[in-house]
DNA sequence: ATGAAAGCGCTAACAA
DNA sequence: TTGTTAGCGCTTTCAT
């Protein structure tokens, strides 16, 4: 032995120390003392050394003896997403208020990865998920669900599983926006989707589908294939642009799709919204900034984030029997924030 | 017991299943096979009933019985922050080829929630730690570097304490980039940072104060107090910028405040950069976008995450003896990305 | 070449 | 009221 590593305080020092069993100091820092009738003046002397000698009881050793954890994995599509990062973040702090913590991966909307994810996360032996499940795990879902393992989806679900989810109500969103175009005096309006067929993908198609067909107008709808290399998804949406005419409006599903379409539209030099008109599903940060700013239908991130994690500290603490219904399916609307990128020359938002 | 929870595969199972002990199907799931002389025929018996059950050994139990969890913690000022958002990606990426997961978690740069932070990646036993170190934790920092775990630092630094770390050249960055708005002929040329001390900010002030002193002309600093209430900071810039005649161009010390200074601008109707010119330390996505087109100091993100994750395998595997000196110290150049936003009107960059 | 057994640090049932 | 002790599931030494 080359440099004598300081020992960590163990739960067997701290009793030897104080003269008292080990089983004594375990009941006391669990807040048992009471209830085995320790008397105060040992509980207050327990305290007092452990806090003294900074002692902390080892996390492994506790889970691998009580089985909980008290951590939660929270695997979403993409955590660089402000979308994403903020009900991850707002989750985060409320769990941490109650306990628990969160370790979050992004699954890049790979399944292999997302199996892999959910694969860890169950090796670390997490008391429950919260999901934005990418297509094709059913199984692995399934999987949890049979384990009893508390499970919450979000942003969309898996419509062959009974599970949890908080979801949003995209189709009212896309409805609500092309009607905003529509009485702008819009007529040409696109709508431009991924390839994905994930529920809120679908959602979002439908409402604008339902709107236009209303009017007796004819849905344009691009799919782009979701790819790394976003010069071709910007190259993709700009020819798009430049083969549909006449298109005078546009509205872009997710916020990322939204950002390559403005490059596409710097590109071709048109002007926003005097040559077209843009709507983007789910906000961002530079919406607001650019110039001119853009119009987002905006989902309630706080909301989503307080309903996830309700639900699942409920299931944690009450777990349900399982039984077919899951008990907590939540459907948030959305608000449609008008600003000038969705405006007839010379109005003005508000 | 309501209802039967299907117990998971242990160990214990494989073996009696197999009619082996315990030892010897451990000892084939690590690859000590070899090593120990268990038969061929026997490891691959092992090995396909493991695979035909999907057998998982317990990592609590493994990380508690061998001290190692195969976890490392990384502890960012804010991971939505596409900078840090991107070297974590980057990190994690390497990290899990090589076998190790990532947990991370933010500080928002408070003491307080990043000593909280540290306390529980000790608690959890991460095998090392990646820190972007908030202000005044050098005695939490100094209490990790004494128990030996493997440490690097990357952004900023922490002075006092003798670490591994990865950090840029903050002040050839800024150096450089005022160089190039003074060749374009601008002379009055502020710097917008915040009250923070931190080494990364101090090395970006100085190297902008060096450059004007150059050129005999004073430099207009502006310390901003970081907060979360963002219109309070745009306020804060917009004033400065109003009261600093004449100012025909600023450095904004991260890309956030260019972000707040962007707002401020368009809120004061100056135009980029016929008005004022604008450089950014620290390039974002919307700089590429905006119109126009923002130059900006760019870091190397692939450079710095890859040291970071190498020099911290590296102590992983093979510890040093912990000296005075530590053995990996490495500072990296920026890249000054020009674009519109820092010519002289006209002018198109390259 | 393989098996028995001693822990890793902690909790909680049971004894005293 | 407090102490003793049997595990939680795994790794690894040592004996066979």
């Amino acid at each position: 032995m080359a440099s004598k590593v300081k020992k960590r305080t163990l739960i067997n020092d701290i009793a030897s120390h104080l003269q008292v069993s080990i089983a004594t100091v375990s009941l006391v820092l669990n807040g048992k003392a009471k209830q085995s009738r320790i008397s105060d003046a040992v509980a207050q002397r327990v305290l007092a050394y452990v806090e003294e000698v900074g002692y902390k009881p080892n996390q492994l050793a506790k889970s691998l003896r009580t089985g909980k954890t008290h951590v939660i994995g929270l695997v979403v599509e993409d955590i660089s997403n402000p979308f994403f990062a903020t009900v991850a973040w707002l989750i985060e702090k409320q769990a941490f208020e109650r306990g628990y913590r969160i370790i979050y991966c992004s699954t890049d909307n790979d399944p292999a990865k997302t199996r892999e994810l959910i694969s860890m996360f169950q090796e670390r032996h997490v008391d429950g998920f919260i999901i934005v499940p990418s297509e094709g795990i059913e199984k692995e879902v399934g999987a949890i669900l049979r384990e009893h393992t508390p499970t919450v989806l979000f942003d969309r679900l898996l419509p062959a599983l009974p599970t949890n989810y908080v979801v949003v109500d995209g189709a009212q969103g896309t409805y609500a926006a092309a009607g905003h175009l529509l009485e702008q005096g819009y007529r040409h309006i696109a709508f431009v989707t991924t390839d994905s067929q994930q529920t809120q993908m679908e959602e979002r198609l439908r409402g604008y589908t339902r709107a236009l067909h209303e009017h007796n107008l004819t849905p344009l709808v691009k799919r782009v294939t979701v790819t790394k290399e976003t010069e071709k998804l910007v190259a993709d949406i700009q020819e798009f642009i430049q083969h549909t005419t006449p298109c005078d409006a546009i509205i872009f599903a997710t916020n990322y799709l939204t950002i390559y379409g403005l490059e596409a539209i710097n590109h071709l030099q048109r002007r926003i919204p005097a040559d077209l008109a843009i709507i983007s599903y789910d906000d961002h940060d530079l919406f607001r900034l650019y110039s001119p700013a853009i119009t987002a239908i905006a989902q309630p991130v706080e909301s989503i984030a307080k309903n996830v994690i309700d639900i699942l500290l409920q299931e944690l603490q009450h777990p349900t029997e399982p039984v077919a219904e899951p008990a907590y399916q939540v459907v948030l609307p959305t608000e449609l924030l008008i600003r000038c990128s969705s405006l007839r020359q010379g109005r003005q938002p508000e």
